[in-house]
DNA sequence: GTCTATAATTTGATAGAC
DNA sequence: GTCTATCAAATTATAGAC
């Protein structure tokens, strides 16, 4: 749960410089897109020169592959961690929401970077994500839908629960700011609103599901 | 209902150049956002020179608010035409539902567009969409749901509930190429799964609201 | 490894002929 | 109104000193 953080911090802490360089590109990628993100921007952030990035990193898409790649992977163990567990799938799925919230929480901006720069470059994304690591979300978590829809143990179109269940954990986060500026509210309130909403996600879950 | 694009269409067939270029743009920046969207590309799809597009718009920022303004508010009517209904709060949840579905099946890059550049430059967006039109979705919207929380019609926190009614709309084609990378579908296929989804989600609203 | 200086490229914007 | 030619600015990338 929270030693990602603490493993990210120590790593900052006594960072090398192409660590360093790599959580400030995190941060301005996520912000900002990749076309919006400019490296000067990058360099400020990590308070280095702005060619260091090109000893490191040689180049633009290049640095950002390694960015995305390490962002997608971190999420992409977690939702494929939980098929290994051979709970009743209700309780599978409130593991997952409860640990999406957990983590969208810490990070928010990650959801609405990852489908973004899906839908602005999906070629370029395929390559990146390289079946392996979707295929992993499809086996994992779909897959074990599926079992349960073919056990009895929930019904309906497993494909459609899944979009469910996903749409009901990322989009308030993906939506993040207009959400914010819809309900007038700061960062703290926010904040505040999703870890409410992550008990209200889990109740919902049950209702939903539960025969 | 269809309408809209009957008359986009003939807007755009006899149009005047400007139109074009309100179309094309529309196209272009839906597809790759303010910063990542290049006049020269605006000025194909239009089929024509690049320096007309400062002719008629003067400069990029100001083209990217005309039509980022009528795509907003576009939408805007929609959810707010609804606050007028006095149906009882479940069918008009559906009635949003559906109608949402609707409108995104045949435009589904909107919703992303939207959550997109409202998080890369809130100011500009509180800026465009100028309180006005925020107010009014929270007042149709929003209100229509705080009425029927205090009747008993239903349970819950307002804001909560509304949250899972637009992440249940809009999620899933915000990450339309995600999912279709996913579940390894092509355009044609994915219209027929939001198709389904609709049927599936005025299910799920029935049951989820219904007492 | 890190910086300064500079090149190369892309992009947005303007001027002026027609 | 539309085009060609041109300018100006921003941004990425490289070369070379230290």
């Amino acid at each position: 749960m929270s030693d990602i953080n603490v493993k990210e911090m120590e790593e900052i802490a006594n960072s090398d410089t192409e660590t360093l360089i790599k959580a400030a590109a995190k941060s301005v990628f996520l912000k900002n897109g990749l076309a919006g993100t400019r490296l000067q921007e990058i360099a400020d952030c990590a308070g280095i020169c702005r060619t260091a990035l090109h000893y490191y990193f040689r180049n633009k898409d290049k640095l950002f592959d390694v960015v995305f790649t390490e962002a997608f992977t971190e999420i992409h163990k977690r939702v494929n961690g939980f098929a290994q567990s051979d709970a009743p799938v209700v309780e599978m799925m409130k593991m997952f929401a409860a640990d999406f919230y957990d983590i969208a929480i810490k990070d928010p901006g990650i959801d609405l970077f990852i489908i973004n720069e899906f839908n602005q470059n999906p070629e370029r994304m395929r390559k990146i994500v390289c079946g392996e690591n979707m295929q992993g979300v499809r086996r994992g978590f779909l897959h074990y839908i599926e079992k349960a829809v073919e056990n009895g143990e929930i019904k309906g179109d497993p494909i459609q629960i899944m979009i469910t269940i996903v749409s009901l954990c990322a989009h308030p986060f993906a939506a993040k700011s207009m959400i914010q500026n819809m309900f007038d509210i700061n960062d703290a309130k926010y904040e505040i609103l999703m870890l409410q909403r992550k008990a209200y996600i889990l109740e919902l879950i049950e209702k939903i599901f539960k025969q």
